[in-house]
DNA sequence: CGAGCAATAT
DNA sequence: CATATTGCTC
């Protein structure tokens, strides 16, 4: 699969009968580098995503017997919680069809499958992000346009993919979700460091451990263990530059008292190359921020409006360093040494 | 199970 | 390069 570009990881839930079907499936899956749970039971199925909603991107669900009860599962499942459903099905005849698609099936599809036809599946979660996305735009600004036809077709290629993470993640600049399935990882931005950081000062050094960080920064689709990772580097980090500061009274090798340049250089060198770790992230002056975590989940937005709607608003925004062609990862780092 | 750490992989 | 994963100890 191609590198950054794929949305590998993807979470995907199998329900069918057949078990070796499932098997097949899986297989199919995961050469998709999707990650991928099944389920022969549709219990046992339903059980599983009422237990983990927010860990399940895509449901494949086979059409069973009773055609009816397939139905209503899928409205319950896609009204409910608003995952995305593919059905599948050997029998492919038209009203059948119909009536999954208008009981919320995103597709259907003819049952031996393809790979090639798994390899596409996960546009229907990101064609779901992206009228979220518009959606949510619309009713912050403007009451009443004519959107139906400015983002009838396929008008969402262009324009709302190359706002998509701004809006999809950021909610008065604040982080709640980090799933962007244009990427395979996740990039830290300074947003969502903060949070981080803010996360770890609330629980104080010696308590913050990644799974309490995790349900502190309230991000959707953030895993411990990503949160593990960053944490590490973050901590060494820290290490290496208070050791940096505290060894810096005794210079390395000539009869220097020198203090003041390894200082700046040490400051200088982690400030350049490397992160945002010490502009807010530094814990000797610990409680920088404790009061304002977002303990009201909430967070709705107060200020209201960003003058975010028109395109115009976007190119006062832009740097030089906007070249279009570069990856979305890096040039946020610009943002953050200014 | 999960934290923490280093090595290793992508 | 930053981030993800693995393997290990505790």
């Amino acid at each position: 699969m191609d590198h950054e570009l794929w949305p590998s990881g993807l979470r995907v839930l199998v329900i069918d009968n057949n078990s070796s079907y499932l098997k097949v499936m899986e297989e199919l899956l995961i050469k998709c580098s999707y990650k991928v749970t099944t389920y022969n039971n549709v219990r046992e199925a339903m059980s599983f995503i009422y237990g983990n909603q927010q860990t399940v991107d895509l449901i494949i669900c086979d059409l069973f017997f009773p055609t009816e009860d397939s139905l209503l599962i899928l409205q319950e499942v896609t009204s409910k919680f608003d995952i995305p459903t593919v059905i599948m099905s050997s029998n492919g005849d038209t009203s059948t069809v119909m009536k999954c698609i208008t009981n919320g099936a995103s597709d259907f599809l003819i049952k031996p499958l393809r790979i090639e036809e798994l390899k596409n599946i996960w546009q229907h979660v990101f064609r779901k992000q992206i009228f979220e996305a518009e959606h949510r735009k619309c009713s912050n600004a403007q009451q009443h346009v004519d959107h139906q036809l400015s983002y009838g077709a396929m008008g969402i290629t262009e324009e709302a993919t190359a706002t998509l993470d701004s809006e999809i993640r950021e909610n008065n600049g604040t982080v709640t979700d980090i799933r962007d399935l244009r990427k395979s990882r996740l990039s830290w931005t300074m947003q969502l460091h903060r949070q981080f950081i803010a996360a770890v000062n609330s629980l104080g050094a010696d308590k913050a451990v990644p799974k309490k960080i995790l349900e502190i920064m309230k991000v959707k689709h953030l895993t411990r263990e990503q949160v593990a990772s960053h944490l590490q580097k973050y901590r060494l980090h820290l290490r290496n530059s208070t050791q940096a500061l505290h060894k810096d009274d005794r210079p390395s090798s000539s009869g220097y008292p020198n203090n003041e340049s390894s200082i700046l250089r040490t400051q200088l060198n982690s400030s350049s190359n490397s992160l945002y770790f010490d502009q807010d992230g530094c814990m000797e002056i610990t409680d920088y921020s404790l009061p304002k975590d977002d303990l009201s989940s909430g967070s709705e937005c107060i200020l209201g409006e960003r003058n975010n709607y028109s395109p115009e608003c976007f190119q006062d925004f832009r740097w030089d360093s906007d070249k279009q062609g570069s990856e979305t990862t890096t040039y946020i780092w610009n943002f953050e040494a200014e």
